[in-house]
RNA sequence: GGGGGCGUAGCUCAGCUUGGUUAGAGCACUUGACUGUCACUCAAGAGGCCGCGGGUUCGAGCCCCGUCGCUCCCGCCA
């Protein structure tokens, strides 16, 4: 680090908000905005903002000329002025606690609006329980929103954030490595945004979804570790936690298994997570696929609650209740969370829980619950003393119950266990459950067509020992994959690679691009690297932005994006995407069929 | 693509249920007063295409239809 101030220029000797009692005495040049201003008559405070923060200065006739105090009366909010001034101890009962230059003000001689402002379209100081504009005005405006000292904050952090991913993986070794914007439309996944060829008629250039098969051979290159804040684009509809441009953390290295690529990204989680002031401590908890879904019903379980999934088929398999019994009988299974307490909620509350579960998929849900040593509900009388121990109710309890396939029941118990989580108030908020999930499986079958998509991406390599167990049954094989989830949250996710050009071509084939011509067609710059001798490879991709919308506490991803678009992928401060004048299309060789155009 | 919510002063919101004087409040803004405030205080003032279009009605911010924008969710996101 540079020694001394750094933000001393030319113009200026301090930041407004990095003034302390150790500075009493200085003589100070401030540049800053007006954040606010208290007139007193023949005595004006102001309060003045840069990133550092805010400091008091003060205008008062025992050391600032009339001029100076009718400069500092007059300067509206949000202006740009330039004070020289000295800093000095405020006596002890004008102190400002809340303020972290509050034990000093700077004593103003002079003061030059360097950038008068216009009065805001939206407030930037705000009082203690003003309600923020609402967002679209936020985003419209967005050069004073990003004055806010809260965003200002959650991009501070973000920077941190980076320069602490950066360092952690340049001193193990990785390059971090540039890869094109202007690339090859991908044939699965996400819709590509388009850019059309002006040289080329009638072809176009993709937007990256992610920089995978680039990556993939910097390894063949033999690079042997590659990093990068990758921006991705992806044009599908939007959430709160999803932007058509986002950020990821992309990472590969050669010669390397599933737990190399684990205790690396666990090293840089806890990096990341302390830099923000958090302790993490590797290694984290491990479950396969397969248990997160008979447990929790769902891929990226939260763990830090219980209320885990039960298996009761085998109990109430003779048991002559046609809800579950007809459902056993199509193959499904009687599965269901036990909730202490639960027996106390009322019947509505309970069809709410029902109306959940049928949302999500489910044809109904089944309750038993226990007073008084009874159990109560439409299963009740159909229920043998096997069956009534294998809910093991106790008294209070409420068993909420969903028979049907493990496609229809998983969605539907998770649904269920999330909001029964959130009603019991058992979410511990300070609780950091982080988790890898694995062994995920190669194939997801789609249930009508039987045809086959991959569950990660079509370049995961799959368990060795399961193509060579069931060599004809691909459904059956599990991933060499991994997601890096947190509280419910999914952060990242990799694979191991398959790096066997012949195998990779198999894979294609199993995916429905059997033809070899087809396959060169989409995939053949991969090919041909893995073809001219490729290590060992696997890696992962963190999603930075949600990183930094956990760690900044942010509400929406919005908040830690400095520019981001609008739930229709629009931009309202810069006004994008817009029409263009019909010749720049002519150019390109496009017509619009747009209404209107 | 589908569903829910919101849209009234520069900003945040009342008013809408049950249509009926001149559409209100707080903050911001302008002017004035005020020498230790820190969401300063006090007084006065200015500020409205009630998102837009159509309909019902003697009469619409309010009811109906459509549309646009924002937002949340489902689908979608290998």
């Amino acid at each position: 680090m540079i020694e001394g101030n750094v933000f001393a220029t030319s113009q200026r000797t301090h930041q407004c908000g990095a003034l302390r009692a150790s500075h009493a005495g200085s003589p100070v040049t401030l540049g800053g905005w007006v954040h606010r201003s208290r007139n007193l008559g023949g005595l004006v405070f102001i309060d003045l903002r840069d990133r550092a923060g805010l400091v008091q200065v003060s205008f008062n006739p025992d050391w600032a000329s009339a001029a100076a105090i009718a400069g500092a009366a007059a300067v509206g909010v949000e202006s740009v002025v330039l004070v020289e001034g000295v800093v000095e101890l405020r006596p002890g009962d004008m102190r400002n606690t809340d303020l972290a230059t509050g034990d000093i003000e700077v004593r103003a001689t002079s003061i030059r609006v360097v950038g008068p402002a216009v009065t805001p379209a939206i407030p930037v100081a705000r009082g203690k329980n003003d309600k923020l504009p609402a967002e679209d005005l936020r985003l419209r405006h967005r050069y004073l929103d990003l004055r806010r000292p809260e965003l200002q904050a959650s991009l501070i952090l973000r920077h941190r954030l980076l320069q602490v991913t950066r360092s952690y993986l340049s001193e193990r070794g990785f390059l971090e490595l540039e890869t094109p914007i202007l690339t090859k439309p991908t044939p699965e996944g996400a819709r590509d945004y388009l850019v059309p060829s002006r040289v080329h008629p009638g072809e176009f250039y993709a937007l990256p979804q992610s920089p995978q098969i680039y990556k993939q051979l910097f390894m063949c290159a033999g690079f042997d570790r590659y990093f990068q804040i990758a921006r991705c684009f992806r044009d599908e509809d939007l959430r709160q936690d999803r932007q058509p441009e986002f950020t990821q953390i992309d990472i590969e290295a050669s010669f390397i298994g599933r737990d190399d690529i684990m205790a690396l990204s666990e090293g840089m989680i806890a990096a990341i997570w302390r830099e923000a002031g958090h302790d993490v401590t590797p290694p984290f908890e491990r479950m396969s696929y397969a248990d997160c879904m008979e447990r929790y019903g769902c891929d990226r379980p939260d763990l830090r609650y219980g209320l885990e999934i039960h298996d009761f088929t085998a109990a109430f398999a003779p048991l002559d209740f046609v809800v579950t019994k007809s459902a056993i009988e199509a193959g499904g299974r009687v599965r269901g969370i036990r909730i202490a307490g639960g027996a106390a909620w009322s019947r509505k509350q309970v069809d709410e829980l029902e109306a959940l579960a049928k949302s999500a998929g489910a044809g109904g849900l089944l309750r038993a619950k226990k007073t008084d040593g009874k159990i109560d509900g439409p299963v009740a009388k159909f229920l043998t003393p096997a069956a009534e121990e294998a809910l093991a109710l106790n008294d209070g309890d409420l068993a909420l119950i969903v028979a049907a396939s493990d496609r229809i029941s998983n969605p539907a118990l998770d649904r269920i266990r999330q909001e029964c989580a959130r009603r019991l108030g058992i979410v511990d908020e300070h609780a950091r459950r982080f988790l890898w999930v694995t062994d995920f499986p190669m194939f997801d079958k789609d249930p009508v067509t039987g045809a086959l998509a991959a569950v990660h991406h079509p370049f995961t390599a799959a368990n060795a020992d399961d193509m060579a167990a069931y060599p004809d049954a691909p459904e059956r094989w599990r991933a060499l994959a991994y997601d890096c989830v947190l509280n419910g949250l999914e952060l990242g996710g990799g694979s191991i690679r398959t790096s066997d050009p012949r195998v990779q071509s198999q894979m294609f084939t199993l995916l429905g691009i059997g033809d070899v011509a087809e396959q060169e067609r989409r995939f053949g710059f991969l090919l041909e690297g893995l073809r001219a001798g490729a290590p060992p490879h696997g890696g992962i991709a963190f999603g930075f932005d949600r990183i930094s919308m956990l760690l900044s506490n942010g509400a929406s991803l919005r908040d830690v994006i400095a520019f981001p678009k609008t739930t229709a992928a629009r931009a309202l401060f810069e006004n994008a995407p817009s029409s263009v004048p019909p010749e720049d299309l002519r150019d390109l060789h496009l017509r619009s069929t747009a209404e209107g155009a």
